[in-house]
DNA sequence: TTGTATGCGTTATCAG
DNA sequence: CTGATAACGCATACAA
């Protein structure tokens, strides 16, 4: 490895001058500051980061944490989290914690101490002890898609309530009257929100819902698909489903195919996110679209503006959602 | 921030001391390092990885470098080279180049300044420079399921010869003697080989394509979807598309939707990788299935088990595809 | 078993 | 404008 000393040797000047040269210090000659980088070229040097982080005390990195990164909404937040990133200069470090808290505690862990500037999470749960001891420490961070009731931080989420309302509302204004529903995990706020509005819209247009049509799942294809099964092959089964991600609502695709039950005939589908493949002619999934790689860079463009920053107001933003129409949502019958 | 010297100070010791009781070291006393430990719980201490790295010459991070991470197939090998590194306690920097060979250059060189201890690279081209001057430096590299033909480096692939025959053969037994090839990029080995194959196979059947039949797109769905709608316009359109990759082949299922064509039965279609959606009941792609994540882990165990070694042999590394017949194809008219 | 001294590569402070 | 010196936080060779 090529050091400040070996190009310093090589021109002949101490190696603060080298230093002073490469950053583009302006107390510097031009002269010695363009020998210096010519040496610097000539050599191959690259500055080693860790040592300048050390001494500066920032890294010009960020953390991002999410909870699947085979998920393209995920994914979409983490294309969003790195185009900001780059474009700042930053260096974005992307773990993947498959939904365990426990790996999620260890990241935050190892990135702390890998001293990131700061954090995007993805992950956070209603009583996320690590969120929570975040928010002890000096690290900022931003919540993104998930926030965590009992601790004040900033985030940027969309508007659950609203958005679950359009998909709610679009079934029953289509006729339907036994509408189930299969959340994502209990303890995300996002899929209480979406449950809670969902009883209340039903409430408000006077119907309930039997409780085997509800259930929670944990926001994958496989658990979209075997809570499907299971509602779809009741006796007294809904018409309609409002699955409370898209993953899960194309795992309910699966099981209502394996059961031999048309979409929409004989089951209205909604979806939420608007990820990618919703879209596909043969899916053309009715959904409540999120803006989710915004989400990435409006998280983004907030951490990077308060770091370094003393004291920062927070962000509070909430996106609106809008509904998508397509080919999964008919009248009943 | 707590350092070992605040806690040398509260416990009384030497911060050597401290520094060798919290990385267990045998010379230490029991009781001494009992104290320490407490010491450190109790004024929540965190090692600064930084210094440490800077010190022991190793970060402890590996850099992954993705075309589209959108495109679950990298990031299922984004998963399991997440997993391997995890398991191994080392950190893995995640950049997503877009596409964009400026940015796989500038990806690269932040890593290496970084101070990665090593580099998985799923965005290797035919001639890619950066992939050459990687090959000059110190840091161990692998490829994975793209190749750069004259740099001798290692990597792991899939038998894209092999894959492409069992995809175009598949077509020929059914009847198509019309058969057209959606590749990807010109310059990505794999996308290369799968067309010669393609040529090659149709050759030895006795068949040939018309040259408005076959282009190259860029691996992803709109490029699909453009590339489809063209050949699929032709007067004398093929009868049946191989597509380079699954998501190019949903574009071209949205091409085929379009043009109001029906798959399977005015036009079979073959895609590639096996990505999660492609089994979706409503789309089920016939396609050449890779272990994507399998080649994610396989790198990765290699890349972490020749760090810090002096010599080492290189892995070339091609693992074997195999066809899955779906419903996105049939026998012509 | 513990402490002292030194260095990792860089930047910052203070003289000159 | 430039150079010596110290410092960032940690690990380790050498002494004790």
């Amino acid at each position: 490895m090529v050091t400040i000393k070996d190009i310093a040797r090589e021109v002949g000047v101490s190696p603060s001058t080298v230093s002073r040269a490469l950053s583009g210090s302006p107390l510097i000659s031009d002269e010695t500051g363009e020998r210096v980088r010519m040496a610097a070229q000539r050599l191959g040097y690259e500055r080693n980061e860790l040592a300048r982080a050390l001494v500066k005390g920032s890294s010009e990195a960020i953390g991002l944490i999410v909870p699947d990164i085979t998920n393209t909404f995920f994914a979409d937040i983490a294309r969003g989290v790195g185009e900001v990133a780059h474009a700042a200069g930053y260096g974005v470090i992307l773990c993947n914690t498959i939904g365990s808290i426990d790996r999620e505690a260890s990241y935050i862990s190892l990135l702390r101490r890998k001293q990131v500037d700061g954090l995007v999470l993805a992950t956070a749960t209603l009583n996320d002890p690590s969120t929570r001891s975040l928010s002890q420490t000096e690290t900022p961070f931003i919540l993104v898609s998930r926030i965590c009731r009992d601790v004040d931080t900033s985030y940027v989420i969309g508007n659950d309530r609203a958005g679950a309302r359009l998909a709610v509302e679009h079934l029953i204004e289509l006729g339907h009257r036994k509408i189930g529903f299969i959340g994502g995990p209990a303890n995300v706020q996002s899929s209480r929100d979406r449950r809670a509005t969902y009883r209340k819209v039903l409430r408000q247009h006077g119907l309930s819902a039997d409780d085997a049509w509800v259930c929670y799942a944990d926001f994958t294809q496989a658990a979209g698909r075997e809570a499907g099964r299971r509602i779809l092959s009741l006796e007294n089964r809904p018409t309609a489903i409002f699955a409370a991600n898209d993953v899960t609502a194309l795992g309910v695709l699966e099981a209502a195919d394996e059961l031999d039950l048309s979409v929409p005939e004989d089951l209205s589908l909604v979806g939420y996110d608007d990820i990618s493949y919703a879209s596909l002619p043969r899916i053309q999934l009715t959904t409540v679209a999120q803006p989710t790689f915004k989400m990435g860079k409006i998280a983004t463009e907030w951490l990077l503006s308060v770091l370094g920053k003393e004291d920062t107001l927070p962000l509070y933003r909430v996106l609106e959602p809008h509904l998508v129409v397509r080919s999964t949502t008919a009248r009943p019958g």
